[in-house]
DNA sequence: TCAAGATGCGCG
DNA sequence: AAAGCGCGCATCTTGA
């Protein structure tokens, strides 16, 4: 007897696609409920293979490379001119239908035995499981506040246009969007000297040319009024014609074209890591412009100008130091331990060091100027003004398990040539060498891919997922509208807060730790924490951290 | 005229 | 000789 996907989605189900995310969308948008979907989706099996290998990923490639034959080459070449099926060859279509499910249902069994042997089923099924949730966020979109909107574009279309007459009677012909006229203008016409490394040598970019961007034009010593002048005008521009051309030219559009609403995808295989990327639905406006805007990189003094629906509250959840805490729970690092514990100020560690005073003299201004040296440490930085060395030599002697843990990584990789981390998910670097003054190629990737990719392609995929199915039982009116790495935001009925708060501690906390230990057989060392913000607009409201209530951490308001 | 590369800039 | 990592989008430049 034939049965439907909407009978079969009332029990538990495994399913097989190639790419399940664009399968489960379209059965999301036929009304077939989700819950019971488990995914076994075959690109995200390749990709769990590949590690960070760049290996294609579409099914016709890796059909051939398994020996399984072409599928109709037909079908696609059409697909891609934009044919509607219904207006294909049926035989044809038909054809190409089952030749994809016997593909797939071939490749299904072949990587379920290659996953068994590397150990990597566990990581396939943790991102398949993320899948269904990925799907139905996708799908809600994000709502823009159409005033807020229409006056900060305002008020930066006047600035830019005032920016711009300024600008052009100093720097006359010149495109200030071009990095070449640019570079022209200030190195040759105004005179300014090129930033230089400490061997005097000027920093360029990668062919050659001297640098325009915002940090390089901090750099310049201006002699003359009219050339600081100059330097701080164009700075200006450059910020806010970046904000407008990228994103309020786009959320205006949106307001005014598309009822202030608009979506991304999030994309599974994209990242070395295994992190998650987005990219923006690219949608068409009356001016014949189409465009888009991704989710994961909207400038954060822009998040206040998205709102809820139904009047509901914004609410932000966010892995409290997630990728330090993480390093310290792989190198069991005392010290991180310690400092998590205690809620020690990691910033003002660095200022400290940097300044050459002790803690408790460092001023808010010295705390915040060091947040960018903090971590930079702890990915391998070593460049920089003496003293930005000094407090990277600092950071590696307090954190001497993590660095030491890093060198090992390092060690394995001059070893093997790859490096098998704590999930079983293997990174490649073939080929790596030490060169003679003991500097380790690729050395910066090896210390941050164990780490970027267990706190954010493992631990908050699986927070995101226990909190998603907690909350559709729970508290069902609260909808799921972004993930950024470390985060999750969702729109919460303000009278369900209590609740939701509640569930975002159980699952980012309890329950992934539990997933950690069931099914990866870890153990976190260092506690995780949770912070959460809520407010009308996103980004707004007080924000409150909770450190494992059963670790003997704190809970604390945040400063 | 078009595609690919280079550059700059936003986020974690 | 130099050396934090990971992305996507807009714009300009380059080369065919």
């Amino acid at each position: 007897m034939e049965r439907t996907l909407k009978d079969l989605s009332t029990q538990p189900c495994v399913l097989i696609a190639h790419n399940a995310k664009f399968e489960l969308g379209w059965m999301r948008r036929h009304g077939i409920p989700l819950q019971n979907f488990l995914p076994f989706d075959t690109m995200l099996a390749e990709y769990v293979l590949a590690g960070n290998r760049p290996w294609p990923l579409d099914l016709d490639s890796i059909a051939q490379k398994y020996r399984l034959g072409s599928k109709g080459r037909l079908i696609d070449r059409l697909m891609k001119g934009g044919v509607c099926p219904s207006e294909m060859p049926e035989q044809l279509l038909a054809q190409r239908c089952e030749s994809d499910v016997s593909l797939t249902t071939q490749l299904f069994y072949l990587q379920r035995e290659l996953l068994e042997q590397a150990g990597l089923t566990r990581v396939v099924y943790t991102r398949c499981v993320t899948t269904p949730v990925l799907t139905i966020m996708e799908s809600e979109g994000m709502l823009l506040d159409h005033a807020a909107v229409a006056a900060e574009y305002d008020s930066l279309i006047q600035r830019r246009a005032h920016l711009q007459t300024a600008l052009t009677a100093l720097a006359a012909g010149v495109n200030l969007r071009s990095g070449k006229q640019m570079g022209e203008f200030l190195y040759t016409t105004l005179g300014f000297r090129e930033m230089k490394d400490r061997h005097g040598n000027p920093l360029r970019t990668a062919t050659g040319r001297p640098r325009t961007d915002s940090l390089a034009l901090s750099s310049l010593t201006a002699t003359t009024d009219s050339q600081k002048h100059f330097l701080k005008l164009k700075q200006e521009h450059s910020k806010i014609d970046s904000a407008l051309t990228k994103t309020l030219d786009f959320f205006y559009r949106v307001c005014e074209e598309r009822g202030a609403t608009f979506r991304a995808q999030f994309h599974q295989s994209r990242t070395r890591t295994h992190r998650l990327s987005s990219s923006g639905r690219r949608l068409g406006f009356s001016d014949g412009s189409e465009r888009g805007v991704q989710f994961q990189n909207l400038p954060r003094a822009y998040k206040r100008l998205f709102v809820a629906r139904n009047g509901n509250l914004i609410v932000e959840a966010d892995g409290a130091q997630l990728e330090f805490r993480v390093g310290g729970s792989l190198a069991h690092d005392p010290q991180i331990l310690r400092d998590v514990q205690e809620g020690a100020d990691v910033h003002r560690f660095t200022a400290s060091v940097l300044h050459r005073i002790p803690e408790d003299q460092v001023t808010k201004r010295q705390r915040d100027g060091a947040k960018a040296d903090t971590f930079k440490p702890m990915y391998g930085g070593m460049s920089g003004t003496p003293r930005q060395k000094a407090y990277y030599e600092a950071f590696r002697q307090k954190y001497h398990s993590l660095h030491s843990t890093q060198q090992g990584w390092t060690m394995s990789v001059l070893r093997d040539g790859c490096l098998r981390t704590a999930s079983g998910l293997t990174f490649y670097w073939p080929g790596t060498r030490m060169d003679q003054s003991g500097y380790v190629q690729n050395s910066s990737s090896i210390f941050n891919y164990p780490i970027q990719s267990l706190a954010t392609a493992e631990i908050i995929p699986i927070s995101l997922v226990y909190l998603f199915w907690l909350a559709a039982a729970e508290t069902p009116s609260v909808r799921f509208v972004n993930t950024v790495h470390d985060s999750v935001v969702a729109e919460v009925p303000a009278k369900e807060l209590d609740k939701y708060r509640a569930l975002v501690v159980e699952s980012f906390l309890n329950r992934t730790y539990e997933f950690m230990d069931k099914v990866y057989g870890i153990d976190l060392y260092v506690p995780l924490g949770v912070s959460i913000r809520a407010g009308t607009r996103w980004g707004e409201g007080e924000e409150v951290v909770t450190s494992d209530p059963y670790r003997g951490g704190s809970s604390e308001d945040a400063t």
